[in-house]
RNA sequence: GGGCGAUUAGCUCAGCUGGUUAGAGUGCACGGUUCACAUCCGUGAGGUCACUGGUUCGAGUCCAGUAUCGCCCACCA
């Protein structure tokens, strides 16, 4: 390689070198791990949380593109056998959620076009929408195996979630059976408990007369039972109301009937302890199919359900006249009605818990159906004892109790949706009810019970809840359930890194089914980063219009700005601001590398390329920042090796900008330009500030890759020796030198000296440009020595002529 | 109803296993066109580490309690 002159263009502008850099990286093959890795060489294997398919890059994901990439940029240059899998989710309820509203735009519904057209229409809207989200990760920096890209809709995912539930199947560990489950009425479908979320809302507890029945059947109207409910429309669906046992003022009810308003149904009056004798009148109406604690009353009583909703909420046949109305018109009507009868005792505002749909926000409501469960209390066990037993680190470790907590109070999974967009559940029905599993693309060929042929069999219509092939995700990326070199290289993997917000949705499913499928833990680490919150610390959303573009952002700072800001002052699961302050600051700090690297360059003495490692012992100048070098690599390194990647940042952007820039530079500045100095003593200085900043370059390399990289290229044409490697990405991570504690006691003093020299100008209103006389008094001879070897940094530095006094030591 | 977190300079946040004058950035004040950088340089002001007790030679750091804010979990009509 010829050297000489590099050069780096006058400005440095943000956004400008990513493109060509990332093309650099991808060209160079450095994302995929190389097919025959090191002997020995340690392993790092990140989890991804794949994006929502239909999704645009938003700050989350920014942010969790940067703490992974700073993990395997740190781990790739320790020279570990990495890798990063990237890829999409399917996320069936989201984006059918997002298509739906794409088709009611144009006129048509999941309705008007059936099952297979839909799905036809959702692969060509995800056609269209799938690399979006990749793209824009990469503008961040990713550096993720590409050639391994990934979706959980893939025939990869789709074979491992038909293996993963046949297996589950024959371990006796899923059912099938009839439950009151969350059923959103808008998305048509059931959600899980952790997709209900409930909310504080002002409501209103209505007090209704239910009348006895009279000795003829007919309704008593001197003689009633007072019944306070959230919900009188559910009152189509009553089968019984209900006291306690030991109220007294109730007793000589029970084994009598009530009159159901509006349907004349008779309701036996029952006893049970459940009921609070102290909330409302005491006594309650029972709707096991609109209610849980009904249900589980009903259960108990040998009470028959009665459903009175449809799919989307509206009254269905049971409700007599009632019937077709929505259910909160329903509930306006029957209020009104049971008080123009004069049956309505009382209304009153009422604190109470509603459940609403996460994805949708419309109000959950409670469906009796049939439903596929997974049996979570032997899944749940293991996962809770990989954490307990420290196989899996939580970090932070707060995080660990809740985990546990879920884990612990864990209630079986809902894991069908009635949705289209996923994977089918591969279960099969014959004429007589009989269930057959299989895990073969093609279904089963007879009935397991009965041997029907595969003709008279029936597939299951629902769908896999999302999360349930997202569970799957650390090991079927990787060719499971086969035996694959990918398996057995890269699982299980080290470090699964989101956002604590789905530890529960996500990091605890993965856990229970890598631990049954594949008897191991899927990762060793969970790193949980914070949520990103807008300026003001609220919760970033599109209704409240408070998000940041990531991609505006990266386009006017820069990827490296971007990524800095988000790295820079934060720990592991607390939440954070992104302020135009921080970014700014981020900026600023890449284009004060790119100018330190522009003098470094511009200062070559000539022929400084053929010197070769100097041996020399250097200037104070250089063995303090080599000792500082030292410091700051083994602070860096502990750091990244702690997870504290706020911590690394600071320390290394600290570093480069107090120590190198301002001082090391500023010393070195006069050393070269000293008109006695030797060629080699020029050589040997200008040498050991590339070396140091080859090596800033490499510490910083993890958090700003892009303008690392290229200043990286430029310092490595000047001075090849420095860099070694003609790509940073793949250079080697830097060993932390022996530190010099002389010289940085030495440094110390000077600079304290330099620092008060400076204020005193400032105090004394001395201009800038003007050298005057400074007097110092050393307190020994070994401090007058000390401070005449210093005294040619002193000078300059301070715009002062030193005079060195005899010592005093009258002190 | 349980549980968790936060509370440190005007603002945004770091402070690991308790140890010398509590840090950073930003903002502020003042001064700077020195040939890398005004996306910069220099100097400076600014904190009873929410409050109350306790442990200790010593506590922002450990313990107990209180307050405010936020989050998670939870089938009471």
């Amino acid at each position: 390689m010829t050297s000489g002159r590099a050069e780096l263009p006058p400005r440095y502008v943000p956004g400008e070198v990513e493109p060509r850099v990332y093309q650099r990286w991808l060209e160079s093959g450095a994302f995929t791990p190389a097919l025959d890795p090191p002997e020995r060489a340690a392993r790092f294997v990140i989890t991804m949380p794949p994006p929502n398919v239909t999704g645009s890059l938003h700050t989350g994901h920014a942010l969790f593109v940067t703490a992974e990439d700073l993990m395997m940029r740190y781990h790739r240059m320790l020279g570990e056998d990495t890798l990063w899998v990237p890829g999409v989710d399917h996320a069936g309820i989201a984006a059918q959620f997002v298509l739906d509203k794409i088709l009611d735009a144009e006129g048509e519904s999941r309705a008007s076009l059936g099952r297979d057209r839909y799905l036809e229409r959702m692969w060509r809207f995800i056609d269209e929408t799938r690399d979006v989200i990749s793209l824009q990760l990469r503008r961040l920096g990713a550096s993720a195996d590409w050639t391994r890209n990934r979706f959980t809709m893939d025939e990869g995912s789709a074979r491992a979630v038909r293996v993963a539930f046949k297996r589950l199947w024959d371990a006796g560990l899923v059912y099938r059976g009839e439950a009151l489950v969350n059923w959103c009425p808008r998305c048509r479908t059931t959600i899980s408990d952790l997709e209900n979320v409930h909310r504080d809302e002002m409501g209103t507890l209505w007090t209704i007369r239910y009348h006895l029945a009279g000795p003829d059947g007919a309704p008593d109207p001197d003689h009633w039972v007072a019944v306070a409910t959230t919900r009188p429309e559910t009152l189509l669906g009553d089968v019984a109301l209900a006291v306690h046992p030991d109220d007294e003022r109730h007793r000589s009810l029970v084994g009598r009937e009530a009159i159901l308003p509006f349907l004349s149904r008779r309701l036996p009056i029952i006893a049970d302890p459940a009921v609070d004798p102290a909330f409302g009148t005491g006594a309650v109406k029972i709707t096991p199919a609109h209610d849980p604690d009904d249900y589980a009353t009903g259960k108990r009583h040998g009470l028959t359900p009665i459903s009175i909703f449809d799919e989307e909420a509206r009254v269905n046949e049971a409700g007599g006249e009632f019937a077709g109305l929505d259910r909160f018109e329903a509930r306006r009507q029957i209020v009104a009605r049971l008080a123009d009868m004069g049956d309505l005792e009382d209304e009153q505002p009422h604190a109470m818990v509603v459940g609403h749909c996460q994805r949708c926000g419309t109000v959950v409501e409670p469906r009796l159906s049939v439903q596929w469960f997974i049996r979570t209390e032997s899944l749940a066990a293991r996962a809770l004892a990989s954490v307990r037993e420290g196989r899996t680190r939580i970090i932070p470790a707060r995080f660990e109790k809740e985990y546990a907590h879920w884990l612990e109070n864990i209630r079986d999974w809902a894991v069908g949706r009635q949705l289209w967009w996923g994977h089918r559940i591969p279960a099969w029905f014959c004429p007589d009810g009989h269930i057959t599993v299989s895990d073969a693309p093609e279904g089963p060929s007879a009935c397991d019970v009965c041997h029907r042929p595969a003709g008279e069999l029936t597939q299951e219509t629902d769908i896999f809840d999302t999360w349930f092939s997202a569970g799957l995700w650390p090991f079927s990326t990787l060719g499971w359930p086969d035996d694959t070199p990918d398996m057995r290289r890269f699982y299980p993997n080290s470090v699964m890194e989101t956002g604590y917000d789905i530890i529960f949705f996500w990091v605890a499913r993965m856990m229970m089914l890598g631990l049954f499928l594949t008897d191991v833990e899927p990762f060793q680490t969970v790193y949980l980063h914070g949520l990103v919150r807008a300026q003001g610390g609220v919760k970033m959303s599109k209704t409240k219009g408070n998000v940041t573009d990531p991609v505006e952002l990266i386009d006017e700072m820069g990827a490296d700005a971007v990524r800095l800001a988000l790295t820079v002052g934060t720990s592991p699961g607390n939440d954070q601001r992104v302020t135009m302050a921080k970014l700014e600051r981020s900026r600023n700090f890449a284009n004060k590398l790119w100018n330190a690297a522009r003098y470094v360059l511009g200062s070559q003495p000539p022929d400084a390329h053929l010197a070769g490692q100097s041996t020399e012992r250097g200037s104070l100048a250089e063995r303090w920042i080599r000792s500082r070098l030292a410091a700051t690599t083994a602070d860096a390194t502990r750091r990244m090796d702690r997870y504290d990647l706020g911590g690394y940042a600071t320390a290394v952007t600290g570093f480069a900008w107090s120590d190198y820039c301002d001082w090391y530079l500023e010393m070195a500045k006069i050393e070269l330009r000293d008109p006695d100095a030797s060629a080699s003593t020029t050589v040997r200085v200008w040498t050991t500030g590339a070396e140091v900043l080859a090596d800033i370059l490499r510490l910083l390399h993890p958090v700003i890759p892009f303008v690392t990289e290229e200043v990286w290229a430029a310092l490595g044409a000047a001075h090849p020796a420095a860099t070694a490697s003609p790509l940073l990405l793949t250079a080697s991570w830097p060993a932390a030198a022996r530190r010099d504690r002389g010289a940085e006691a030495a440094f110390t003093s000077m600079a304290e000296v330099v620092r008060a020299a400076r204020n005193l100008r400032t105090e004394a209103g001395i201009p800038a440009g003007a050298v005057v006389p400074l007097r110092l008094v050393p307190t020994d001879a070994a401090a007058a020595e000390a401070a005449e070897a210093v005294r040619r940094y002193i000078e300059p530095l301070a715009r002062v002529r030193c005079e060195i006094l005899a010592p005093d030591t009258s002190a």
